[in-house]
RNA sequence: GCCCGGGUGGCGGAAUUGGUAGACGCAAGGGACUUAAAAUCCCUCGGUGCUUGUCACUGUGCCGGUUCAAGUCCGGCCCCGGGCACCA
């Protein structure tokens, strides 16, 4: 009946030893998970690892073990770490993805988007390194080389497995409108990334034959400037068009030529707009115009249609082509100030004017001739109003060896066959040899790729990609909401229960890939009546990531702040040149190794430092000098403890409402108000750092309180209350100190145990309260009033008051204004 | 080029709704304790000036504006960081 708190990291999985970007990371979500078991509520924290986490195969072939046995000693490896930080688990969930169960139903979903025609097969150019017989990513390309081995790329035409995430381009951009709990940065780029635009399909019938071609434009207002026609290399018509005219081999040469680059250098916007001619024309359906079709480098197959009707008077990219192809320029818009006139044209005019050469739509501005000419358009069947995104399909095919596999099997006679349910999971076969160059075993092993078509039993040969790792990371939330459930992917009642997620936490590099996909995925398990969720997270954090200063040796490379000492390299004694600042990395080697910080100052003021240093969204610069602080802090909280423990230590917190000493009510005030302060700190905005200082100046205050200087029969009571109160505020940020503290007080229960203290609004109260004079706006005095001090008192008391007196002798008061509790403002002339 | 953030002491950062700018900590300086050092505890700490004060002036990237009052709001610029980008 406690109400549910579901608080996830996405786990940034250590390939190689946790630094201390990690503990920050992990403090983070701890310290929530710890206040809100304090505040009552029921806790889910799993502490997982979802796809992020599961080795690349590389990283298995650097350790020469099998992956799965790789990952599971990584696994201990983290928990001993996590323990020894102080991170518990004791409300995690021991899920690892890599469970072959979890293929099972990452395989059914497959299947079923397959059969809604949600996960499709498309034909498409990827960058390929054919010696690692692997597509890759734009920003695994370097220079037109691949990353891993250096080897040229090229494009190939190859078949791949996507998701059809543009079906859902307009629900995604909607709800980000819905997600009040997100950091408006991480909505903007996701916008972006769906980069939705209104405009018009049009399409221009060919000279010869019947076929048309469409093409999307935003702005159909020049569609009577168009003059020629331009398509991707990649386009289905591209090379037929050609057929039987002299432009055949000009073409073909041109579109092989283009699959000799990769596609990132290719759509450089520095590049040079290039093209050939098809030898067909197409037909303007306003003008009647005949319109060279054209092939060009600049025009991309992912967006609108793959074609684009060139109107080089009005875009820069199509002036440029029609320049250098000697292509006619017909002006149809005028800017109201000039004339334009093509013949002295310098740029594409792009912005708004009066229509002119436009027939019937001439004389009017080119915003609402836009509008009259689709119209028109969709009247004669040529043209409608459309929404072009900038979003395209998530292609999930990896030629990799780690991952789901794609449940799939190919017959010559029936196609592209699911595997039946009751064969489900497909699993990773064990008994493959990992390849230095990475590329997957899967598709050399004859045993997995060769079985017979589950419906007509002849030879058929298995899907050999897996599946994106961000696949799992799509669901894997939900499933941890029951992770031994067995009837199916998801048990809907413990969803329910839990999702969505209340409190998300991850990083910035995650803002537009994982965040888009989890919501994708879990808007299609939605339609599937798999899950019921819209959205997965109500509230997102982004954690800023730790920085340090990266070192390097002229002679030995990337070096260990340890291998550094005073500017030389301590291998060879060369001066160490001092990099730029960057987020911790194994490869930089600019990580400082927690096992160091806690052996000597322990994982509670690591913990502490790093959460006081600054807010958690903002980046930190790594500097050791700051910790020495924390530190002291625990020395401070832990010797001011100490020295009270033994007047305090057999009687209660002082729960009375007796009429109090003025400095044991000041105490106690200071108190109540440190618990307001740090509660709606860590509350409402995770601010750990102002927390931190809260709690830092309540124990300022009790060592400034002279014991001996009142006596009251309250005092120890009152002491208690304090103490505690310091050391219950504490215990999420640093559990293992107050939890000792906590048993010298005298409690045989764990701190963990117990609940969060509260706060007396009216023991919170100030009694007094300091009114600010200023004079024209200038502060220049101050005066100290009870809390109930009626305005007209106040005023009275500020004008009588010596140094106001000094300031407005001989001077006419124009205004007063009071602000209530805080300040006076005289107006003098 | 377009779209977001951000710019506050020597440093990390506070200032939650326009209302005392610089909380808290680091570094620095001074004092107490000590034979000494470390540790600890206490004090000072944006800049300038002097009459050393409950002092004056100045100060939150720059220029201007609104307001009794601006770090905060508005207009224009500069710089830094991030995202997208030949997107038709």
């Amino acid at each position: 009946d406690n109400p549910k708190y579901y608080l996830l990291e996405m786990f940034p999985y250590p390939s190689g030893r946790i630094h201390v970007g990690h503990v920050r990371n992990y403090s983070i979500g701890d310290v929530i998970a710890r206040y809100k078991t304090m505040r009552g509520f029921n806790v889910l924290h799993p502490i997982g690892w979802d796809a992020f986490g599961l080795p690349a195969e590389n990283a298995a072939i650097e350790h020469k073990t099998h992956p799965s046995q790789w990952t599971y000693d990584n696994i201990a490896y983290m928990r001993s770490q996590l323990k020894r930080m102080g991170i518990s688990y004791d409300w995690t969930r021991e899920l690892a993805t890599c469970d072959p169960s979890y293929y099972r139903w990452e395989q059914l979903i497959f299947i079923k988007m397959f059969e809604k025609g949600l996960a499709y097969r498309k034909r498409s150019w990827v960058n390929w390194c054919e010696k690692c017989q692997t597509v890759l990513a734009n920003e695994q390309v370097e220079a037109g080389l691949c990353w891993r081995c250096g080897k040229e790329v090229a494009q190939k035409d190859l078949q791949q497995w996507f998701f059809k995430i543009t079906a859902y381009a307009e629900e995604l951009l909607d709800y980000c409108d819905k997600l009040p709990g997100w950091p408006e940065r991480v909505l903007t780029m996701q916008k972006n990334w769906i980069g939705r635009s209104e405009g018009a399909e049009i399409s221009f019938t060919l000279e010869k034959g019947e076929s048309e071609i469409t093409v999307f434009t935003t702005r159909p207002d020049t569609l009577f400037g168009a003059t020629f026609m331009s398509l991707a290399p990649e386009h289905p018509l591209a090379q037929t068009l050609s057929h039987g005219t002299p432009q055949e081999n000009p073409v073909r040469q041109f579109i092989e030529k283009m699959k000799r680059e990769d596609l990132s250098k290719r759509t450089a916007e520095d590049t040079e707009k290039e093209g050939v001619f098809t030898g067909s024309y197409c037909i303007n359906p306003v003008t009647n115009r005949k319109m060279p079709i054209f092939v060009a480098n600049f025009v991309l197959m992912e967006y609108g249609t793959g074609a684009v009707m060139a109107v080089p008077t009005h875009d820069q990219r199509d002036f440029e082509f029609a320049k250098k192809y000697g292509l006619p320029l017909i002006i149809v818009i005028q800017p109201p100030e000039e004339k334009l006139d093509p013949i002295y044209l310098e740029a594409a005019y792009v912005d708004d004017g009066i229509m002119v050469n436009s027939g019937q739509f001439d004389g009017i501005p080119n915003k609402e001739a836009g509008v009259k000419i689709t119209d028109y358009l969709a009247s004669i069947g040529k043209g409608r109003k459309t929404v072009s995104y900038r979003l395209r399909d998530w292609g999930i095919s990896r030629q990799r060896y780690w991952g789901t596999p794609i449940p799939m099997i190919y017959c010559d006679e029936c196609g592209i066959v699911p595997v039946p349910e009751k064969d489900l999971p497909v699993v990773l076969p064990l008994d493959v040899k990992m390849l230095e160059t990475g590329q997957s075993p899967l598709a050399l092993s004859s045993a997995f790729v060769n079985t017979p078509c589950p419906r007509c039993s002849r030879p058929g040969r298995r899907e050999t990609d897996t599946m994106d790792t961000f696949v799992e990371s799509s669901w894997y939330f939900l499933r941890y909401a029951c992770p031994r459930y067995d009837n199916g992917p998801l048990n809907k009642d413990k969803v329910n229960y839990w999702m969505p997620v209340d409190q998300y936490i991850g990083g910035i590099e995650h803002a537009i890939l994982h965040l888009l996909y989890a919501r994708f995925y879990t808007k299609i398990l939605r339609d599937l009546g798999i899950a019921q969720q819209d959205e997965p997270f109500t509230n997102l954090l982004t954690q800023g990531m730790v920085h340090k200063e990266t070192t390097r040796c002229p002679q030995h490379g990337w070096l260990f702040p340890k291998e550094v000492e005073e500017g030389k390299c301590t291998v060879c004694g060369s001066a160490v040149e001092i990099g730029r600042t960057e987020k911790m990395s194994k490869s930089r080697k600019n990580v400082v190794d927690p096992d160091e910080l806690i052996g000597q100052h322990g994982a509670d003021t690591i913990r502490l430092f790093c959460l006081f240093a600054a807010p958690p969204e903002k980046d930190l610069d790594w500097n050791d000098l700051g910790v020495e602080g924390a530190f002291r802090f625990l020395g401070r909280v832990w010797r001011i403890i100490q020295a009270h423990a033994e007047t305090v230590k057999d009687v209660k917190p002082y729960h009375g409402k007796e009429d109090l000493p003025e400095t044991l009510k000041n105490l106690r005030r200071k108190t109540h108000q440190t618990i307001r302060k740090v509660t709606e700190d860590l509350e409402e905005r995770f601010h750990f750092n102002t927390a931190i200082s809260a709690i830092m100046e309540l124990v300022n205050t009790l060592y400034q309180f002279d014991v001996n200087s009142v006596e009251s029969p309250f005092k120890n009571q009152i002491l208690r209350e304090t103490v505690e109160t310091i050391v219950l505020l504490l215990y999420p940020v640093s559990p293992h100190i107050t939890e000792e503290l906590w048993q010298i007080l005298g409690h045989t229960a764990s701190i963990s145990k117990q609940a969060w203290p509260s706060y007396d609004p009216e023991v919170a109260k100030k009694e007094e309260m300091v009114i600010v004079i200023q004079i024209n706006g200038k502060l220049r005095s101050q005066i100290t009033v009870p809390v109930n001090t009626p305005e007209e008192e106040i005023k009275t008391l500020a004008q009588n008051d010596e140094r106001t007196k000094q300031w407005t002798e001989g001077k006419k008061i124009v205004k007063i204004i009071y602000v209530p509790r805080k300040l006076i403002n005289m107006v003098v002339q």
